[in-house]
DNA sequence: TAGATTGTTAATCGATTAACAATC
DNA sequence: TAGATTGTTAATCGATTAACAATC
């Protein structure tokens, strides 16, 4: 009876796996307090966070580099290897077809769909039409979502039909889905946003 | 003497704006509920939220768009165009540069920074030596940082010497900078880490 | 007026921190 | 042992919600 991870939690998981990974290989163990400057937050949440996933340190050693990594990408589920889609190609879709980033943290586009087919990189781009066939015979459950805002819903409801569980949002339209499925909603305008205030109280 | 708003009360205000944005036009009032279920939240939250920057409603009638646009516009700093470099030009890099999304959210992207000069679409892409003089040159505050890993952290000082008030960090490297520099962290692999572990729970 | 919707004050809930005991 | 670091329990803080009064 885990009770379950919150989002902010979460997010300091993700950020503390990224610390160890880019720390030098032979540091073999980090103390909270460690973890914590390099987070900016402090070191009881720090332990906090860890012991809720089970980890613990050692009383005047700290947590063991092996015991971090193993059970931070267990929880964090990056064993896995997922497939995805991508419908819409345009502007936007090409530079996410384009974006190895994506393949280095285990995610890999198999195909993208579009109005009219084409060749980007080394990947195809199929009419939309072949779109539900292809998904159901590949069984994705994955798909990246970057169409013109107007068509964002319709699209969404095919993807839905056709077995998609987990859709990551890039267009500004809010999705209504069934409860079952879930919808990772990508925050470039918020995040325009932060930068935006901060260069305009620059300014003043 | 305003309170700061916090974090989730700004993300859940852009989110408002997307979705007024995205209403028909003619659609000249929204009352705190409509808003909520958009948003995925209580309409007593709306409310809070919207009262916190000054923005009230007229009972039996809600929120007027005009009121709402106006304000929160003005609160988010999306009135202004701002002018930004990006230094690492590699694939990450290409993709933003490429990405014209960032233009229709006011931030438009004047050069890129490359050991290799070239140039990509309408952009030109200059060597790193030429950086802080046109940084110094064109009172550039926001620099978009794509560069490897491993001189994250010394073109970051390159960067604040020149005058860079306001980094958007697209690499997991945790910059370390002076307290009146903003650092926007790009969360892509948080969201990775979210994704995949809804798709794992998806399999089990 | 009656009904709908806003705004405010108090209560609740969850996340963070403080204090301190436990342990290597 | 003494000192450093972890882990736990209680206190604090902030954000959300509930209840209800205000108003168009």
């Amino acid at each position: 009876m885990q009770k379950p991870i919150s989002l902010k939690t979460f997010n300091r998981l993700v950020d503390m796996l990224t610390i160890i990974e880019q720390s030098p290989p032979e540091q073999q163990t980090f103390s909270s307090n460690e973890l914590a400057r390099n987070l900016g937050v402090s070191d009881i949440l720090v332990r906090k966070d860890l012991n809720s996933i089970g980890i613990s340190g050692r009383p005047k050693i700290g947590f063991s580099r092996q015991d971090l990594v193993t059970n931070l990408e267990h929880v964090l589920g990056y064993s896995g290897h997922n497939e995805a889609i991508i419908v819409g190609c345009g502007r936007l879709g090409r530079s996410l077809l384009d974006f190895h980033l994506l393949d280095s943290l285990g995610i890999s586009l198999v195909a993208g769909f579009d109005l009219t087919p084409s060749t980007i990189g080394r990947l195809e781009v199929l009419p939309v039409t072949k779109m539900s066939s292809l998904i159901r015979r590949m069984r994705i459950k994955l798909a990246l979502v970057s169409v013109p805002e107007n068509v964002a819903q319709t699209v969404t409801d095919q993807l839905i039909e056709a077995g998609i569980k987990v859709i990551w949002n890039f267009t500004a339209t809010p999705l209504i889905v069934p409860e079952d499925i879930h919808v990772h909603q990508d925050d470039l305008r918020r995040s325009v946003a932060h930068i935006q205030q901060h260069l305009d109280s620059e300014e003043s």
